[in-house]
DNA sequence: TAACAACGCTTTTTT
DNA sequence: AGCGTTGTTA
């Protein structure tokens, strides 16, 4: 063992030094959050590399984002001084599958070119099947069918292996689409999320040669986050794995929160099972929290049944306690938490230090409003995707089509826009006539190009695509991709269309667009381009600057903050509705869990909050409030670890959160009156809230701004020209008067 | 065919 | 409020 080696081994806990030594055989480590899980993982690697157990290509490594992936090959790096492509098997399982089924496309009967299909995709496919086969769509929901499927391929079922008891006829019809789905699929030398692992598995199984190889391969297989592989992934897992059975799995059954997504618990529990010999290591020391954020945390995890049982600890000092604070509503909500962070935080912490968690996507919006309005610089981490966006799916379209003329989808998509006077009907036709004939619609087009289906006016419009695509496909053997797409895009009006729109929506798409193209330049041609595109999240989510980060729970699995908060801990959101009437108590559990991973994200400071009233569907009508409950888990958390704030319930000293649940029954509920006091309270409040006292020209002093001069009211919100800050929105309750000479 | 109005549904979480 | 689907009109 080398020098720099036996450095980084000391500075491990004599259970992180246990399982990175143990190479041999089925190793389980069991993970609490903040246990340095991936120090572990990443030290493993750089070891087995240093003591020459094996090279980095035989070293099989799964994460579960491609975030994940890029981090710990960063970190293996640094530890071996090694060349980024000396571990070519670090990644996600469907990157991973990618690339193999890249390699072996035609023993499931595809090209190596194939497209991998999104979710949009996917379900314009299931619904233009409906409408072939004359399904009613109201009945079939594509969304369900789409679900269906995903299921049956996360289960590792072909149409063919798929079983229905009863006789449910939304899954027998769900099962006849799936069938069609997979053969238009094969067509159209396309792929789903789910076949990329599927599609392997069937390899493994019919190509023994195949599979083989790769087993003799991966002399080391270490896999990140099992807690939530699903079963056709542990399944790929098992038909790689060797005799040697050098198989690292790491997990922590605290943090399963991807159920719904058909992840498996059973599979970190039955682990030791699968294998004989198992060695478990468990690692149970935190590293990030402090002992109140712990505590915390594993009083709220003790709620749940069927867990491995670990404890975990930190060792340093007990730091702030947890604050849970109320709110009147989610915009309340929204200002004190920015206050919080102008007025405590902003002196200690960067921006970035800085993180609010919420349960569902949309809830980021009131936060975002309220950071545009007072200038706080924010990121949104895990919104929109980029390629998902309108105008660079259309671009990338385009690019199909020139690449796979078989790609009817994107035939789709593109053939009308800009507008060529080609719409429903034509298309319909089309779509007619390539069934019949069993052509692509691209071949179909060109085709009645010479035939009387249509209208003069439409036939040439549709003669101007076909040729337009013909000249680029001719065009993609000379030009490199860049150029390609500059051509199409002017070519085909799309550019023209965009600006001719003059509206700022389309300058952004512009601007879009030609990020897009920057960051083409990273392939070297489009092929490559396009095999990599679809599983890219988003392209590199900038983090650069000073920003507070704003991203659900989901998405903060396994990052890190000083500072957290948690706003929305209340009954029907966290957890959440529909989870609760899926499945029940098993749901809650799952949130539960969910809940944990939000507590431990925390290192310093925390903040969980919630409000009495909350509006859905961003309904406008002051009288459309949902009324709320503080969440069942804030009632979970041990007290003596909190630090309560009822600010907008001061009336009522001996205020608990747990209050009654089925109020909506109960009328007559402490907890119904109560918040029948708290409402009117409410509207009083806002009332006298929407007439300031301040008039325009008058002098006034802010706590953090200054002195400065009104200059415009709307409602109670002011805007105030700063002496020294300048022009600023704020709230009239943080001004005071100030008479000036 | 395109542009526009009306309507109803939505929001859980994602590779 | 925002989106997609449906209906109406030029």
């Amino acid at each position: 063992m080398n020098e720099s080696a036996s450095n980084y081994l000391n500075a491990l806990n004599i259970q992180q030094k246990e399982a990175i030594l143990h190479s041999e055989g089925p190793l389980l480590i069991l993970a609490g959050a903040g246990s340095g899980k991936t120090k572990v993982l990443t030290t493993r690697v750089a070891q087995l590399i240093k003591d020459k157990k094996c090279f980095g290509n035989q070293i099989l490594c799964v994460t579960f984002t491609n975030k994940a992936a890029n981090e710990m090959r960063e970190r293996v790096l640094k530890l071996t001084n090694n060349k980024s492509n000396s571990i070519p098997w670090l990644g996600t399982f469907h990157s991973i599958s990618n690339k193999i089924l890249r390699k072996h496309a035609e023993a499931v009967g595809l090209k190596p070119s194939f497209t991998i299909l999104d979710t949009l995709d996917q379900l314009k496919l299931i619904k233009n099947i409906l409408a072939a086969e004359n399904i009613d769509i109201k009945k079939n929901p594509p969304k369900l069918i789409a679900y269906l499927i995903d299921h049956w391929k996360n289960k590792a079922l072909l149409p063919a292996n798929v079983k229905i008891n009863s006789s449910d006829y939304s899954k027998i019809n769900a099962l006849k689409i799936y069938k069609i789905y997979q053969e238009r699929l094969r067509l159209m030398n396309c792929v789903d999320f789910g076949d990329l692992i599927l599609h392997c598995v069937t390899i493994f199984k019919n190509f023994k040669e195949i599979q083989e190889s790769f087993k003799k391969n991966f002399k080391y297989i270490l896999v990140d986050e099992y807690q939530d592989t699903n079963y056709v992934q542990n399944l790929w897992l098992n038909l790689i794995t060797n005799d040697s059975k050098n198989i690292c799995v790491v997990g922590d059954d605290d943090q399963s929160i991807y159920s719904w997504r058909g992840a498996e618990v059973k599979n970190i529990l039955e682990f030791e099972k699968n294998f004989t010999n198992t060695k478990i290591v468990k690692l149970e020391q935190n590293y990030r929290s402090t002992k109140n954020i712990i505590n915390t945390a594993s009083s709220l995890i003790s709620n749940n049944d069927d867990r491995l049982g670990k404890k975990i600890w930190s060792d340093l000092k007990d730091g702030d306690k947890v604050r849970v604070n109320s709110f009147s509503d989610g915009r309340d909500e929204a200002t004190g938490i920015s206050d919080i962070i102008e007025k405590e935080l902003i002196k200690y912490f960067s921006l970035n230090d800085i993180a609010i968690l919420v349960r569902a996507a949309f809830q980021t919006r009131e936060f975002e409003e309220r950071f545009i309005k007072i200038g706080l610089p924010y990121r949104v981490i895990g919104g929109m995707k980029f390629y998902e966006r309108a105008e660079i799916k259309d671009a990338l379209c385009y690019l199909r089509l020139i690449q796979q003329k078989n790609d009817d989808l994107a035939f789709e998509r593109i053939i009308n826009n800009p507008k060529r006077s080609i719409g429903d009907s034509t298309l319909k036709k089309l779509h007619d006539l390539s069934r019949t004939r069993n052509k692509n619609l691209f071949e179909t087009a060109d085709e009645i190009l010479n035939e009387d289906e249509l209208k003069p006016k439409t036939k040439e419009s549709l003669k101007q695509f076909i040729k337009l695509v013909k000249t680029w496909t001719k065009l993609s053997e000379q030009l490199d991709h860049v150029q390609l797409l500059e051509r199409v895009l002017d070519e085909s009006g799309y550019t023209q269309m965009l600006i001719n729109e003059k509206s700022p929506e389309a300058e952004a798409r512009l601007e879009n667009l030609k990020e897009l193209r920057a960051s083409m330049k990273n392939y070297s041609n489009l092929v490559e381009f396009l095999e990599n595109i679809s599983l890219q999240t988003s392209i590199d989510e900038e983090w650069e600057g000073e920003k507070i980060n704003l991203m659900t729970i989901h998405a903060a699995k396994g990052l890190e903050f000083n500072c957290v908060f948690l706003p929305g801990w209340e009954e029907g959101l966290f957890p959440h509705q529909k989870s609760i009437e899926e499945k029940g108590d098993q749901a809650v559990q799952e949130e539960r869990r969910l809940a944990y991973v939000a507590l431990t994200r925390a290192k310093q400071r925390l903040f969980i909050s919630f409000a009495n009233n909350r509006k859905y569907y961003g309904n406008n009508n002051s009288n459309d409030w949902m009324p709320s409950m503080p969440s069942r888990f804030i009632d979970e958390l041990d007290k003596q670890y909190l630090e309560i704030n009822e600010t907008a319930k001061d009336n009522d000293q001996d205020f608990e959160f747990s209050q009654d649940f089925n109020f909506m029954e109960e009328k007559k509920s402490p907890g119904w009156k109560r918040y029948l006091q708290e409402k009117e309270k409410i509207k009083t409040i806002n009332y006298t809230n929407n007439l300031t006292n301040f008039k325009i020209g008058q002098g006034v002093e802010h706590e953090t701004f200054g002195k400065g001069k009104v200059i415009h009211i709307d409602g109670n919100k002011l805007l105030i020209n700063f002496k020294d800050s300048g022009e600023k929105k704020v709230i009239d309750k943080y001004l005071k008067q100030f008479d000036h000479e």
